[in-house]
DNA sequence: CGGTGTGAAAGTTTTCACAGCG
DNA sequence: CGCTGTGAAAACTTTCACACCG
């Protein structure tokens, strides 16, 4: 169920936040996150979708599927806003995850400094090549597949990163699956299916940039609206 | 303007796609690609649906935005599609890219295989490094950043990715933009602010977990609809 | 048959516009 | 005042359902 903002005490129960919605709330709240750090006390609905080149009507009904913060005639006090998002998106709890496949992919995520900042750590990385078992990167020792269970149970672990070749990402995600994961970052290149209680969000690096050659190829029309 | 794809000497010229339709159609590409791959000669919208999660309708639908392929009673002949689809997409010509910033990320950028199938290169790498300029990484040598420009002319270069710290990008993108490219990749998770005749395509690696995180908390009501 | 292409209906998201508040 | 929160309207997307084709 939705998740609602019990500020001020409501219970709002149910309502549920459409997809899209959700991904612009990422994007608020990392420019909010911004601004805190440049000190900025408040903004409004305005400057906030200027930032992000989006109304600001879209940005008052975003935010009320979060909850009501705003200010009449001053906006919203970005520090309550950043807590809230916080709440929405889950993050104001930590996230271990472990991350599955230590290539050259694996190793830059394993080191990639943005994740911490939103409460998210790789607390354990998995590599089917004996040859990379035992390895320690990061602070973190490599372990063989077989391995996964226990540590994702003694981990409380319920994120995984899949981050190896196609051919065996199936295979892995369902290993995750098994292990008691409840959602996975697919990296591989394939459509993963697994069963619907189970989240998938995939990152395919060549699709972004073909999305990026078909908005390049199509320009002057900026690439949305039908006849 | 939209391209629309001239099969059978069709000129159908003004139809724009929409962007959800346009991510599905990378998708469906993907599919073919693996389809072809393991020698299926057709296949229909329902079966091409089931393999993404979508419905034959849908499939049919942004299907019918690219063209017409269809022989009834049968399905789609897999080759058609793909070229179609890369047609469309634009991935039927080869994109050089130049990459600015070889950290971690960047490093596993270079080296990933998957850029390839869809017809992009990276043809050239810079940072502000002066200890990184000069070392050479899958063939590719690390240059300053004064020399972009040269080289995205020199390489033809239309596309850039962004793999630089959140603090240079804007910068890193503005340079991009003045040397002649037509559109970025970032990853960088800080908003670009560019004009308008550039595209750009977000990529922000804690976003997707945040999204993750999101939909894991809020499960049982998969994330979707309205009261 | 089994399957496409497509109008028309249903559903969702965005924009508009304005009452109300500090 | 300036800006929020929100119904009502407009725009867009998805689903339905069916004529038509090999």
């Amino acid at each position: 169920m939705a998740e609602s903002h019990p500020h001020a005490g409501e219970t709002l129960s149910d309502s549920t936040v459409p997809k899209v919605v959700v991904s612009r709330l990422s994007l608020y709240l990392r420019e909010l996150q911004r601004l805190q750090m440049d000190g900025q006390e408040t903004i409004s609905s305005g400057q906030l979708g200027a930032l992000l080149g989006f109304s600001d009507a879209q940005v008052r009904k975003d935010l009320g599927f979060v909850g009501q913060f705003g200010y009449p005639g001053v906006g919203y006090r970005c520090d309550e806003l950043v807590q809230a998002m916080r709440d929405i998106l889950g993050t104001n709890q930590p996230w271990p995850v472990a991350m599955v496949g230590v290539g050259n992919l694996g190793l830059a995520l394993l080191g990639y400094r943005g994740f911490g900042r939103q409460n998210f750590s790789i607390v354990a990385a998995f590599d089917a090549d004996p040859a990379k078992v035992g390895q320690t990167i990061q602070g973190i020792t490599v372990q063989p597949l077989d391995q996964l269970r226990a540590t994702v149970q003694e981990k409380h672990v319920r994120l995984g990163m899949i981050v190896v070749p196609g051919s065996q990402a199936q295979e892995v995600a369902e290993r995750l699956v098994a292990a008691g994961v409840e959602g996975v970052v697919n990296f591989a290149p394939v459509t993963l299916t697994l069963p619907p209680h189970v989240q998938v969000v995939g990152v395919d690096l060549a699709i972004e940039l073909e999305q990026l050659s078909f908005a390049v190829t199509n320009k002057g029309t900026p690439l949305e609206s039908r006849p």
